[in-house]
DNA sequence: CCCATGACGAG
DNA sequence: AGCTCGTCATGGGT
């Protein structure tokens, strides 16, 4: 624990260490860390940010965690990490994407690498029939693994290295579970490897090792999009706000006060009776009166019946200035927004569904409106980048259909489709997007059966995914996410069916577009390194970065061969080609 | 207090 | 229109 502990001299003592390879590391926030490499376990006593900052530039791993949030935390500071830590490989997303599903703890993780039955749920539970509760409640247990080799609880939550301890039995533990890391890392990369291979021509690593990859780096740019933030300027963003909802409420009684003056206008239209327009039942009911024979009172179906009642656009009117009120208003920016300026909210590298990266504190659904407020700092500018038309061209290349590929090539992809229809181009877009998304209601009944002809390739890829959907069985995307589609299949309903059929045919597209954008992502954030620039957006298909003025330049050029990079990867031999629009801006809301 | 539902913002 | 996500408000259960 000392400042003057000794330097990991171990690890550099057998030669000089290959870059890359891998680190399993677990850090004691008090005490020091637990190392594991293939030449076996360490603990060194010391600050941990200063080890793993020292360590990176030395050696150059991959650093193996159980969880890049777990990793970063421990080590303090105000949630990045200490340096740039370029590569990692992170059990719990390589888990996710092996095996699909929301769980990703340390108990599940290593049970299925070590090939062992998925252990209970039980988060800070007490198994009953095993152990002995007592010790297992205040850390004690001295086994990482239990009889049947599975993960002990007080080992997977973390108990087992409570600050309480000992520092000299921790640092021994905290060896001992980077040592289980370690071999949980080496199942998985097994494991991925040994996933079939869809590519045609590949280009360095099997396509799964690659999603591996950058599915860990993208957990890592989780942990730091929710340290660096979101730059938003506080006074642009009230004044969008008191324009919309009026000034900010002194008090609780005064927001009820201006609450009540907000709604009296809207249900004064209704016939002034009372109205709750929270309840979407009383505005169902009200609308009944008006002689409105609607199932529903969702604004799409509203917008429909504007100009019959002035009601319908007060109330429409009402919605839009409430949503800022309340998703959006004051109290969002007291939550999220700190005296630096950043809107900060937590990141998921990949969701349950598909694997696309999700984001809380509404960093994924900011209102148009408000994007003039995410504005660069002084000195500082946003370099927009937006991939186009990106799950088109993923498509052509998961399924390699020529047509579809040939299309590629163009600028618009939707021009020489339409070409291909013998439609015009809104017609063309409506039909690729009826084909991906499952659409069976609507006009683009033609358009698809021409679909069909121009692209079988393409549309027999989508047919068998929604196929599988329908019959429960689980399919892997491109880069080899597992999408779980057995267990909900049990029973249900026709219309289940068909959802499920739905949810397949278009994961297996957007789940393969999250890998790309995720690679790209990971190689946008490998060339910033050691620059004053940083990712702070993701939004699936779009980049925001915040660089210094004269680091604009190299960053519009980097987006750009990062993603000829990825493509280069990710799509060999196919002959797709992907487009990235790149603007430089000061606001949000200047690009595009 | 947890959970389902409706509604809506974004891609 | 088909897909996904997160958030708020309401109202029904425990």
């Amino acid at each position: 624990m000392s400042p003057s502990a000794p330097a990991p001299a171990l690890l550099v003592a057998d030669g000089p260490p290959t870059p890359g390879e891998p680190l399993a590391l677990v850090v004691l926030a008090r005490h020091g860390v637990g190392l594991a490499s293939a030449r076996g376990t360490w603990s060194v006593a010391g600050p941990p940010a200063r080890l793993v900052a020292d360590l990176e530039e030395r050696l150059h791993p991959r650093w193996v965690w159980w969880s890049a949030a777990g990793a970063v935390r421990a080590l303090g500071g105000d949630g990045a990490p200490p340096v740039h830590l370029a590569r990692c490989h992170d059990l719990a997303a390589v888990h996710r994407l092996l095996h699909g599903g929301s769980r990703d703890d340390p108990a599940a993780v290593w049970a299925a690498a070590a090939g062992l039955p998925e252990p209970a749920a039980g988060r800070r539970g007490i198994e009953p029939l095993h152990g002995t509760g007592l010790l297992d409640l205040d850390g004690g247990s001295d086994d990482a693994l239990d009889e049947r080799g599975q993960l002990s609880p007080a080992w997977a939550d973390g108990r087992a290295l409570d600050d309480d301890l000992p520092p000299a039995q921790l640092l021994a533990r905290a060896a001992e579970l980077a040592g289980l890391a370690l071999r949980a890392a080496t199942a998985q990369l097994a494991a991925v490897a040994g996933l079939p291979e869809h590519r045609v021509s590949p280009v360095g690593a099997p396509l799964a090792v690659q999603t591996a990859q950058a599915e860990s780096a993208a957990a890592l740019l989780a942990v730091e999009l929710e340290a660096v933030g979101l730059p938003l300027d506080r006074g642009t963003a009230e004044e969008i706000v008191g324009a919309a909802v009026g000034p900010r409420p002194r008090d609780a009684a005064d927001d009820v006060r201006l609450r009540a003056a907000r709604d009296a206008p809207v249900t004064a239209q209704f016939g002034g009776s009372a109205l709750d327009l929270r309840n979407p039942a009383q505005v169902l009911d009200a609308l009944h009166g008006l002689g409105f024979d609607v199932p529903d009172t969702r604004a799409w179906r509203l917008e429909r019946l504007a100009g019959a009642h002035p009601a319908i656009e007060a109330l429409l009117r009402w919605r839009k200035a409430e949503r800022l009120a309340t998703t959006y208003g004051y109290g969002w920016l007291d939550r999220h927004v700190t005296a630096d300026g950043r809107l900060r909210g937590a990141w998921s590298s990949a969701d349950a569904a598909a694997g696309r990266m999700t984001a809380q504190a509404g960093l994924h659904n900011l209102p148009t409106e408000l994007r003039p407020a995410v504005a660069a700092e002084e000195g500082h500018v946003l370099v927009r980048a937006d991939l186009g038309q990106v799950e088109p061209r993923v498509l052509a290349t998961v399924s390699r259909d020529p047509g579809l590929v040939a299309a590629t090539l163009d600028d618009d992809l939707y021009a020489p489709v339409a070409a291909a229809l013998a439609a015009d181009r809104p017609t063309a877009k409506v039909a690729v997007l009826a084909a991906m998304y499952g659409q069976t209601s609507g006009t683009a009944g033609e358009a698809l059966r021409r679909m069909e002809k121009a692209y079988p390739t393409a549309l027999a890829y989508l047919r068998a995914a929604e196929a599988a959907g329908r019959e429960g069985r689980d399919v892997r995307t491109y880069g080899g996410r597992l999408l779980r589609l057995a267990d909900a299949a049990a029973s249900g309903p026709d219309a289940a069916f068909a959802s499920r059929g739905r949810f397949a045919r278009n994961a297996v597209v957007q789940g393969a577009a999250a890998e790309l954008f995720k690679a790209w992502a990971a190689t946008v954030r490998a060339g910033l390194a050691g620059t004053g620039g940083r990712i702070v957006l993701c939004l699936h298909d779009e980049l925001l970065l915040h660089v210094p003025r004269d680091d604009a330049d190299a960053a519009v050029a980097l987006l750009h061969t990062a993603l000829a990079q990825t493509a280069h990867r990710w799509a060999a031999g196919s002959g797709v080609r992907f487009v990235a629009e790149v603007a430089v801006v000061r606001r949000w809301s200047e690009a595009k």
